[in-house]
DNA sequence: ATTGATATTGATAATGATTATCAATATACT
DNA sequence: AGTATATTGATAATCATTATCAATATCAAT
């Protein structure tokens, strides 16, 4: 089953319907590497098609979100930002907080641990955000040697 | 050293300013839970001087931030939020998604795990965030039993 | 205490991101 | 093809926050 196929899926069982705009929005997406916003996705789309407008941009990525092919990635601040969530799974985010820079990483230990905190106090997990915030190799270096 | 004497601190430190605002603000960020957005901290100071224009309010609690006695809380959605962070250490949030109840935990083994990530890209770590969403154990119970 | 440089304030306009509104149109059953 | 209704694009509205700016308060030096 691939992207299309869910979205089709998504869209019977609800009585919506496909559209012109709609696949086209999902291509831009799919089409496009992660942490994506809904401005620059509309940049993209507008490059293919430019009769379409920004809100049913919004209106869309909202709607793969609800269909589990699109989910809202981390952000502290600013527009909110989208990647891909069908057959990409979980993850959390290391960011350099100089350059922007973004590793997506998953570790065993810490996800062992968060669902010890559900049981310590009786929550029913349904999911969780975690962003670690630094400085990169790179940006380490030149903040400990500036002009060197 | 108390909240008043870290704001003075910070404010002579750069050639700023003490005001009656500034200082009214701060007991009343200070009277407050955690948690608290700028809206409702305008709300309560307010009551205490209605001559207090809200972008003072909103200038104010981020000084504070920069001064170290307030800092942001997770947020998924909607205004920031702030919580004291003078003398009250660092924490994560496990959130009910149906009831808002919000309970603040700290947790070793996590903590370990993420600086081992970080050791692992090469990263300086500088602070995370993470919330961990769930039902709370009474919306679990309310879930599974609708109206028996 | 008076002065003077300047940081602060309150009111309000502006911004940025997102959502709501609505008449016109496209879509998908029959 | 006909029909009910979901969708669209344009645009207005909303929400949280920041910028602008003239009037005022603060504070270190006289
Ligand atoms: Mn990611
Ligand atoms: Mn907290
Ligand atoms: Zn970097
Ligand atoms: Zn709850």
């Amino acid at each position: 089953m691939d992207e299309r196929q869910v979205l089709e899926h998504y869209l019977k069982e609800r009585g919506l319907k496909m559209t012109k705009a709609r696949l086209l929005i999902l291509e831009a997406f799919l089409g496009m590497e992660s942490h994506v916003t809904a401005e620059r996705l509309y940049e993209a789309v507008h490059k293919l098609d430019d009769g379409i407008g920004q809100a049913t941009v919004f209106r869309n990525i909202r709607l793969f979100t609800d269909a589990g092919l699109a989910r809202e990635a981390c952000r502290d601040d600013g527009p909110r930002q989208y990647e891909h969530a069908w057959r990409h799974a979980h993850h959390d985010h290391l960011s350099c907080i100089q350059c922007g820079a973004v590793i997506e990483f998953v570790d065993g230990a810490i996800e062992t641990a968060q669902q010890a905190v559900y049981k310590k106090y009786g929550y029913v997990p349904s999911g969780h955000r975690m962003e670690l915030f630094g400085l990169c190799p790179d940006c380490a270096a030149r903040h400990n040697s500036p002009q060197t």
